[in-house]
DNA sequence: CTGGATTGGTACGATATTCTGACTATCTCA
DNA sequence: TGAGATAGTCAGAATATCGTACCAATCCAG
């Protein structure tokens, strides 16, 4: 993985690529939910868990989907949310639609979790808009938003 | 971990929170970038080492560093390290400015490895800005780069 | 409508990743 | 100089992730 597309010899700071400078802001905010949701009761939610959770659909998505989306295989994601189900974070309805599938829904527990760190997340949503002014969080968030139509698996 | 702050009832697309919309394109880049090193050659490089090895600063970075800028813990990252300096991609020099401490380096096969990541993400990045537009990716980048600021832990 | 290919998912075993707690050596500074 | 901070390591345990191999339901070409 590139960092650097220039290194100047004197240690001045460097042009990062546009990953690692998307995933710093991402990994700040992942860990700071993290630990506000620890904090108000939900400690048992892992880091992994918490990242194939949040790709669970609104009307549910099947295990497919969400290791397509999370660039993991299928065994890993049926392994976490099998922790998920657990928890009582999740829970699998059959798909009515092949049964084969089965769909992996937000329980109760889960609902309850998603409320609790909208309030951080919208927080941290602020403060950075507040340093980057409105413009600027603006087209931030619509260059990201089109940036998904080409790099999301699952889109 | 939130993802929708609306969702509608309807099925229709909802909002994602910046930090999913920044780890979609991230996690993309990364694996695309991770699989052309191994076609390359180098194919005895993690994702979990590569994601340390790219904040290793062009001067050296010391482990404490690495960590903090990586949010990981220095046993994790003396850990992936271990195996980097291994399989020959870094070097442990020692730092004259404190006995206690190492610099970890960029060796030989490292630098090969950066040389050889550098056109996949330039080519990753071409395309994104063939996607956005040029005054669209020239504001992402600005944006990220001003978020860096505020989310970096070692900046 | 049937048999082969595809798709959704699970089982098992092997690694890889990450953390907590405890410890040593060195450094800082009042 | 001595108390606390800092850089790093060691040991042990819990999590996460993958590869290979399966099974069952579905899809599709003929």
């Amino acid at each position: 993985m590139v960092v650097r597309t220039k290194v100047s010899s004197s240690g001045a700071e460097s042009e990062l690529n546009l990953g690692l400078l998307m995933f710093i802001p991402y990994r700040a905010m992942e860990k700071e939910v993290l630990d506000a949701l620890a904090a108000a009761g939900f400690d048992d939610v892992t880091l992994a868990q918490a990242r194939v959770f949040q790709r669970i659909n609104a009307n549910g998505s099947r295990l497919t989907e969400l290791a397509e989306a999370a660039q993991l295989t299928k065994q890993t994601v049926g392994f976490l949310v099998d922790q998920l189900e657990r928890a009582g974070y999740v829970e699998r309805t059959p798909d009515p639609r092949d049964r084969r599938a089965r769909l992996v829904r937000v329980a109760d527990r889960g609902a309850a979790a998603v409320r609790a760190s909208a309030g951080v997340v919208a927080e941290i949503e602020a403060r950075w808009a507040e340093h980057l002014g409105p413009a600027r969080t603006a087209q931030l968030r619509e260059a990201l938003t089109a940036l998904r139509e080409i790099t999301d698996p699952y889109a």
